[in-house]
DNA sequence: GATGAGCGG
């Protein structure tokens, strides 16, 4: 036993897997000048595969790029070292020559660039384009309006508040009409999706009607706020932790908006807030990733 | 320790 004990068994594997039956490289010289190699090699399934190549040797400085040439006689190092010149088909990738064009008179190419017809086509599109205001169809963004918080987008009219307004807009300043409109809500300003359809009692309330109360109020009822979270964690992950204790209508991972970086709180909000009760009950105190997670109703907006 | 996100030319 003790005197066959050097061949470890495993090693035997890999031995064969390198060293069994591949036919050795051959080149053969065509007559027109160029070389045919032909080398085997396992690939990545473990199947023996067959390359063929045709080459060409070009020593002409003008047709290979020096540079190129001279990286080609570059010793190898490390576990390439006993490698031969030039690139190797199993570590070596080619990639495709990308060629760049640089152009000292870019001017003149932008101006060829413009008799191509899309281009024209599309540059008149641009051109009959006008900034138009939702609300007044002043030449302004509707963000820039100055009627922005005062007034209805048009076609838009609620009741009568509009029409005052738009009085107010011909003599040409706000008054108290005008404030009136504004405190019926503020129609026509922007309303980030997690804030939209929401209302009292949150279901049923129609997009975009008014529910007595300011735009911009978010059904927190049934939302739980979750601290003390770790960086890693994934919006996927709290759902899968807090949906075992009634449906989860939202989950928001607070993260840096620029960096991405996570902000270590979350909120989850439940479809019912009885479910909510209970989650914020046993999760409270719950060890996640090291940490362990406080668990509460969130504030704000009531 | 922290209470949320943000249109579109």
């Amino acid at each position: 036993m003790a005197a066959q004990a050097k061949h470890d068994w495993a090693d035997d594997d890999d031995l064969d897997e390198v060293s069994t039956d591949l036919p050795p490289p051959q080149k053969i010289q065509n007559k027109d000048g160029t070389t045919t190699i032909i080398e085997y090699r396992y690939n990545d399934e473990g199947q023996k595969a067959k390359t063929t190549r045709r080459i060409r040797y070009i020593t002409h400085r003008e047709v290979v790029n020096p540079r190129v040439a001279e990286r080609k006689q570059w010793a190898k190092f490390g576990q390439s070292a006993k490698d031969g010149l030039g690139p190797a088909h199993d570590t070596t990738t080619v990639g495709e020559n990308i060629i760049f064009k640089p152009s000292t008179n870019w001017r003149k190419d932008a101006r060829d660039e413009s008799k191509d017809p899309n281009a024209q086509a599309m540059k008149d599109k641009l051109k009959d384009k006008k900034v138009k205001c939702r609300i007044c169809n002043g030449e302004h963004f509707t963000a820039r309006c100055p009627y922005k918080d005062t007034m209805a987008p048009i076609g838009e009219a609620a009741g009568g508040a509009a029409d005052a307004a738009v009085g107010m807009g011909d003599e040409g300043g706000a008054g108290p009409a005008a404030t009136g409109a504004a405190g019926a809500g503020k129609k026509g300003s922007y309303v980030p999706p997690a804030l939209r359809g929401a209302g009292a009692g949150g279901a049923g309330a129609g997009a975009g009607e008014r529910m007595g109360g300011k735009y911009g109020e978010r059904d927190d009822l049934a939302t739980l706020r979750v601290t003390n979270v770790s960086e890693m964690a994934e919006e996927n992950e709290l759902r899968d932790m807090f949906e075992r204790f009634g449906r989860v209508t939202r989950v928001f991972l607070a993260k840096d908006r620029d960096t991405g970086m996570a902000k270590g709180f979350a909120f989850i909000s439940f479809a019912d807030r009885g479910d909510a009760v209970k989650a914020c009950e046993k999760m409270d105190g719950f060890g996640f990733r090291h940490l362990i997670l406080r668990v509460e109703f969130a504030k704000k907006a009531q």
